[in-house]
Parts: structure tokens; sequence; C-alpha cells
DNA sequence: TGTTAATAAATTTTT
DNA sequence: TTTATTAACA
């Protein structure tokens, strides 16, 4: 089943290795493997296994189950932030929140008007993410972000919250200042693994080092030619950096694909040998030589598209399925005209948004008005439940409460309790806020009973979110989103040994990951959301100077992320390109990508649009239909 | 309170 | 050009 190079990294006895793996060599198994091989002869708290998302960390956890049933309970196998989470759980002795970026977004807004500072909150937003991804405290300074950094930890420090960030900081700060604690994790841990080395930043990694330095027992799993979050704090030198830490480390690539073609391999293989600073390797496969790259330039954006809905309704003609076809691109604003156009040429399509599930206004609103049944004192929540749906208190109510509020130093709703016994509101607000806290309060007494989904149901129903989502158009789609919401919260299963109560756990959850949310057709995303998939056909837009690479950025890591594109292919890759591209409402004449001169000739067909189709549309989509040989 | 008009911004985003 | 956020208005 393994090949040679996958045998030696699931046996080695060595405790430190770095298994470099491309694309499409099977690394997740090679990891599944190691654990089933380290769990016959170790017990499963000892090994700590460390993923970036969770969707990886639960394909290795059902994997794993199949293989051994249940020895694998005990196995520390979760994200980084997952990992953090439990560990300041056990150990820190406050009842902690976890909040997500945009309640991270939301607070330092609110401080910034506070404050009345004049800054964009993006960038606090990035100062202080990269500030603690570095491990970086805020320090008294007359620098403005440093002064923002430092209210806003305050403000977190006072109501116990963490960001992602704070997380691993906290986390690692946990480790450096008790280092009898540190000592007990290192002696526990035999084994500590980690996926997608590559995508470490400073602090993850030494956290890592902090846990392994004794035994030097840390088995990486990485590739730095897919390397594509430099621009979020990764270092992929922190591959480099291991190889000196840990000097008697094992280097094994896994270089056998089995995913390509050997075409596609060996455009990958031509493109990224363009970068310097690599630490090399070579992917070969046994699969044939397949079809080759078409390289398509179209007149313009349209037209680009076009050529796309062509080739795929052919394809679908042929028999190939369409949900085995991906359409990757740059930026996400590329998507509307192919998206358009699929609509027009009547192919079923899915258009994976950045938009995280837990992050959707409705989610967002029905998971606050939980958390202020568990916590009517968390002012976040309260903010964003007060007036929505709407019953009488707008901003100046909003802001009257939040004064009150701060000067007296209590809880927004500590504070409202003090409006409503002083009545020094206007009639209709005292009203509507009297509603808005007995609402909570009953709601509070009603699913304390409830299982979580039917809870859920309960605040949606109580609330009327409904009502108030089948006000607009996209309602529909809303109202959809909370029913998966419910089904989720139907399926949660809490940790029993935490405690904390399943509405406090669903909240974390919702937190610390996400729901996949698939869809049926050809599937368009960006080329980094690519990353991890495989498609039989996947079509690369827009490969034109400025727009991929961006002509921002780093050129290397762009071209990393053309690896990433070129390597979900399977067997047909169909690049393509337009003369002419609308960029923020004018037409600009584009230069071709320079990756396109880096791909090797031979297995390359270039194609130019023919003369212009004066058909409209439906026609046009015929045309094509009845005009094989679209495709190369 | 929800509508419109003006203004500004505009990659990629696993947690 | 499109989109989002904000300010003024009805």
């Amino acid at each position: 089943m393994l090949n040679p190079q996958q045998q030696l990294a699931v046996t080695t006895a060595n405790k430190s290795a770095l298994i470099l793996s491309g694309a499409g060599t099977g690394k997740t198994s090679v990891l599944v493997e190691r654990l089933a091989h380290l769990l016959v002869e170790h017990p499963a708290d000892s090994i700590m296994a460390v993923t970036f998302t969770n969707k990886a960390a639960s394909e290795i956890k059902s994997r794993l189950e199949l293989r051994l049933h249940d020895a694998l309970a005990g196995l520390w196998l979760g994200t980084f932030h997952s990992l953090c989470y439990r560990l300041l759980l056990m150990h820190l002795k406050v009842k902690f929140k976890v909040i997500t970026q945009s309640q991270q977004m939301s607070l330092i807004k609110r401080i910034l008007t506070q404050d009345e500072r004049d800054l964009d909150a993006k960038k606090v937003l990035n100062f202080i993410s990269a500030k603690k991804d570095r491990g970086i405290r805020a320090i008294e300074s007359d620098e403005v972000y440093e002064q923002v950094y430092m209210a806003y930890q305050i403000h977190c420090k006072a109501h116990l919250l963490m960001d992602f960030g704070e997380l691993m900081l906290r986390c690692y700060e946990l480790f450096r200042e008790h280092p009898r604690l540190l000592a007990h994790y290192q002696h526990k841990f035999s084994y500590v693994l980690v996926d997608e080395f590559q995508d470490t930043n400073w602090i993850q990694y030494e956290f890592l080092r902090l846990l392994t330095q004794e035994k030097g027992n840390l088995f990486i799993v990485g590739d730095d030619d897919q390397s594509i979050y430099g621009f979020r704090g990764a270092i992929v030198e922190n591959m480099m950096t291991f190889q000196s830490h840990y000097q008697q480390h094992d280097l094994i690539k896994l270089e056998q694909n089995y995913r390509c073609s050997q075409t596609i391999l060996s455009a990958a293989n031509h493109l990224i040998a363009h970068n310097q600073e690599r630490l090399g390797k070579v992917l070969r496969t046994d699969n044939a030589l397949g079809e080759k790259i078409t390289i398509y330039q179209a007149s313009d954006a349209l037209h680009e598209a076009e050529y796309i809905a062509s080739c795929i309704s052919q394809l679908q003609v042929q028999g190939h399925s369409l949900s085995d076809m991906a359409i990757l691109y740059r930026a996400n604003s590329q998507a509307d005209v192919i998206a358009q156009t699929l609509r027009e040429a009547q192919i079923p399509f899915h258009v994976a948004r950045g938009q995280r599930f837990f992050d959707r206004q409705e989610i967002k609103l029905l998971l606050c008005y939980l958390q202020l049944c568990l916590d009517p004192q968390d002012n976040g929540a309260f903010e964003y439940a007060l007036n929505t749906p709407t019953r009488g208190l707008g901003v100046v109510t909003k802001q009257k409460i939040i004064d009150a509020g701060l000067s007296a130093n209590v809880s927004h709703w500590e504070a409202c309790e003090q409006l409503l016994a002083n009545s020094t509101l206007s009639s209709s607000v005292h009203r509507g806020l009297t509603q808005f806290m007995q609402l909570i309060r009953t709601l509070t007494q009603v699913i304390s009973a409830l299982p979580l989904d039917q809870a859920l149901q309960t605040i949606m129903d109580q609330v009327g979110l409904v009502a108030w989502f089948s006000r607009h158009e996209e309602g529909q789609e809303r109202l959809e989103h909370l029913h998966d919401c419910l089904e989720v919260a139907a399926k949660f299963t809490p940790d029993a040994a935490l405690e904390l109560s399943t509405p406090e756990q669903f909240l974390v959850h919702a937190c610390l990951s996400s729901v996949e949310e698939s869809g049926s057709g050809v599937q368009l995303m960006t080329l980094h959301a690519s990353k991890g998939l495989e498609f039989e056909t996947v079509f690369l837009a827009g490969l034109e100077k400025g727009v991929f690479p961006s002509g921002l950025g780093n050129l290397q890591e762009e071209r990393r992320l053309m690896y990433v594109g070129i390597t979900r292919a399977k067997k047909r890759l169909i690049i393509t390109h337009a003369k002419q591209r609308q960029i923020y409402g004018t037409s600009k004449y584009q230069k071709p990508s320079l990756f396109l001169d880096e791909l090797p000739e031979q297995f390359v067909v270039r194609l130019k649009e023919k003369p212009a189709v004066t058909l409209r549309m439906p026609e046009r989509m015929q045309h094509y239909r009845q005009q094989p040989a679209v495709v190369a």
C-alpha cells in the first residue's frame, strides 16, 4: 500500500523528522498511519497531533477511527487553537471567553470611538494580531497603534476575552512562565506531530519548540512549495530553522504523486523550479501522460468566462461530472463575471465565498441571544442583539447604555437595570428595553431545561428571527442557514471532560471551527481556498500580469500559489487570460502572466479567441455545444 | 427607523 | 465599476 518513502516516514524510530511531502503524495495517509503505528506501543495521551484546520483534524480522526476503533481515546488531536484552548482551560483558573475575529473587530471599533481615535480598525486589528503572532505584548509608547493595542488588551483582560492570537500567546507564556508545568508536558508527550508545518507562524513554532526541546520529539509534515499564507504571518523558513534546531532529524521526501497526470506534474515542477530557496524536491508519477494543458487567450473577461462555460458544457456532454470541475482565480472579484456567465449558460455551480458559516449575520445574531441567556453581562452580545429585530432602541439609547455602564463601571445589562429604575428614559424606550430584558430572562428560564437544538429553536421563535429575516429577498437563504445551524447543534456532542455546559461548549466550538458548506455543480473558489482539494478538471482564470501574480506581495509566494493551483488538477488543466479587463471601472490592456512562460512548451497548447461570434447569449451557448473542438 | 445620497476603497484569510 | 460604510433626511 505505502511506497518505501511513506513506509519510512510511518515507521521511523527517530522522534524528529521532516517529511517533505509534495502535493498529492499521500501525506494524510502517512500521518494517519504514523499515528496508528505509534498508538500500538504508546498510550494515546502521550501523543499530540496538530493541524491547522478542523477539517484536517476531523479527517485524521475519522480515518484513524476506521483503522483502530477506540484506541485513540485521549489522543491530543486538534488545531493549534483548540489544543491551546484546552490547555488554558485546564490551567487558567478563570473562566474566559473566546472571541472571533469579527467580535474582535467590533471591540476594536468600540475602543476607537471611545478613545476618539481616528484610525482604520482593520489596520489596528492587523497590528495587534501581528504583534501577538510574534509573541509581543503591548508596551507603553507614544505610538498610537501601541496605545490602542494596550487599551484593547486592558479591555480584554477586564472582560476575560481571548482572541485567536491570545490563545496561542497565553499558552506560550504559560509554558515560559511555569517551568514545572512545561516540564510536565515535555515529559507527558512522547510524540508531537504537526501537519502543514510550512504554515506555522513565529509563536506556533516557538510553542512547539518549548514543548519538544527536551526530547527533540517533533515530527513535522509540510511542503515549502505550498506555503501561501506568508501574508498572514506564516514563516516558511520555520522548515529550514527546524533542520538546524533538530539536528538528529530524518529528512524524508515524498515525491511520488498519485494525483496528477505526467503533463500536469511536469508543468508544476517546471514552474516551481523558478523559485529560489527551496528545500528542493521533484515530484514524479506513474500516471499517464494525459492531455495537454490549454492556455487560452480571450479578448476580455466576459469572453474568458464564456470560453470556460463552453468547455464545461462540452465536457458535460462527454459525460464528465460538474462537481469534478473547479474554476480557480486569484481574487474573489473575478468570480462575478464567471458566475453570471455560468448562470446564463444554465450550468449549475457553487461559489465558495470567503464568509464563514458562524460569521454570518443571522448565525451571529442567534448565537448572541444564546450567549446573552448564558451571560447577560456579555456586552458584545448585548450590543449586537439589543435592537435586532428592531424594538425602538437605536443608536442614541445604545450610547446612553454604554455611557451609563462606563461611568458606573458595570455591564450594559446592569446599567440598563439602573436606567430603568431611575426612569430617566422616554416611555417608548423604557417599554422596549423592559421588553428586551424580559425576553432574555424568560428565554434563560425556558431554555435551561432544553437540549441545545431545541433551545436555539426556542430562541428563534421567541425572538422572532423568522419574521425578521423574511423581510428581505435574501431572507430565505438566511433562514436556511439558521436551519443548518440547528442541525449542527443537534449533532453537537459536548466533551464530558470539560467543566462547561453544552451551550457554553457550543459557543466555543462556533468560534474555533467552521461548518463545511458544500454545494453541487462546478466549484468556484480562490486559489487559496483550493489548497488541499483536487478536481479532475481545473480552470485557472485571469493569468495576467497584475492579476496573477498580483503585483503586490511576494512573487515567490505568488508562484507557489500557481503551483498549488496546477497541482489541484488530476487530468485536465485549462488556463485562461484576457487581453483586456475592467479593473475598477476602467478597461485595461492586460499582459499575460509571466507564469505562462514558465510552463514547459511541449505540454502546452496555446489557443486564441476566434473572431467575434455575434450571437446573443443563449444561442451562443448552443453554438458552443454544437461545435466541439474547443477543448484541445 | 429605515430610506437614500455621498464617499471611500478595492488581494489572498485554515483559527 | 462595484461594494460597503456612513451621514443626512423624510
